[in-house]
DNA sequence: AATCAAATAT
DNA sequence: GATATTTGAT
């Protein structure tokens, strides 16, 4: 283990990081400036200078929660990539959300392909039983429509002609959005509440059966459940950096504690 | 160097 | 339980 770093721990500097950005984040509502420069994109920077000093790499960053809007995103690139090209590190450049990681995509990535395998299986014939804890972690996979092309058997397919956010679209209100998001969250738990196939015989109510169908508004069940924590990163119109968000502090008992960008309730 | 899938860790 | 990290192979 190198010594080099025993000197400050990650929990000191991520304090230390957090004092810098604090500044920013009271001006919150006005589009931060892409920070990025502190982590991964520094790493050319890093590797000419040589220097011990990088905070980017000695630094934990927040673990990454993958929102229904940021899986969506990540869906969408690797349909337009094609099957071919959809690698971790095309699809988050695809993806352009500032602080994603190749490796948080690669990740998800895995776990997607899993997902997808098991769809395909599950097609035509009765189909084995699925295991509990893949059913569980579904939830989120349920929550954007799987690409036809992903279940077909055949060759892969090229890139689709058209590419959706290479370019920024064209802001919406700030309100309009928030409202918008704020009720895919509301979806969100909902599912994660009411969740589970409860279906018996024969109809299994996977998600991307869902696909475009409104769910009627419920009753106000709103916000994460308290107690649970998590750190979200928007998957922006314009990109979002990871370090517009507070991130979550880590303690030594493993105790996180939260941020959300949305206001609670 | 990237990627992958499986196992394992937090 | 969800995500990260490690591992070993290509």
């Amino acid at each position: 283990m190198p010594l080099s770093q025993t000197l400050i721990t990650p929990e000191l500097a991520l304090a230390f990081d957090i004092n810098a950005a604090g500044a920013a984040n009271a001006a919150y509502s006005h589009p931060a400036p892409p920070l990025s420069s502190d982590f991964e994109s520094s790493a050319s920077a890093a590797a000419g200078s040589g220097g011990a000093d990088e905070p980017a790499r000695t630094l934990k960053r927040p673990r990454l929660v993958w929102t229904p809007q940021l899986h969506k995103r990540f869906v969408d690139a690797v349909a337009h990539l094609g099957i071919k090209n959809a690698v971790p590190k095309t699809i988050m450049q695809l993806m352009s959300v500032d602080g994603l990681t190749r490796e948080n995509v690669a990740s998800h990535l895995q776990k997607y392909r899993l997902y997808l395998k098991r769809m395909q299986g599950l097609g035509t014939s009765g189909g084995g039983p699925i295991s509990a804890a893949d059913a569980a972690t579904d939830q989120l996979f349920a929550s954007a429509p799987v690409p036809h092309q992903f279940l077909s058997r055949g060759p892969a397919a090229g890139p689709e002609p058209f590419l959706p956010y290479v370019q920024t679209a064209p802001l919406q209100h700030p309100q309009q959005i928030t409202a918008a998001m704020q009720q895919q969250q509301q979806q969100y738990y909902h599912q994660r509440h009411l969740g589970h196939f409860g279906s018996s015989t024969g109809g299994f109510d996977h998600g991307f059966l869902n696909r475009g169908m409104p769910q009627p508004a419920m009753h106000q069940m709103v916000g994460p459940p308290p107690g649970t924590g998590f750190l979200q990163l928007t998957p922006p119109p314009a990109a979002l950096s990871v370090d517009d968000l507070e991130p979550a502090r880590r303690e030594d008992g493993g105790e996180r504690k939260v941020l959300t960008l949305f206001p609670d309730r």
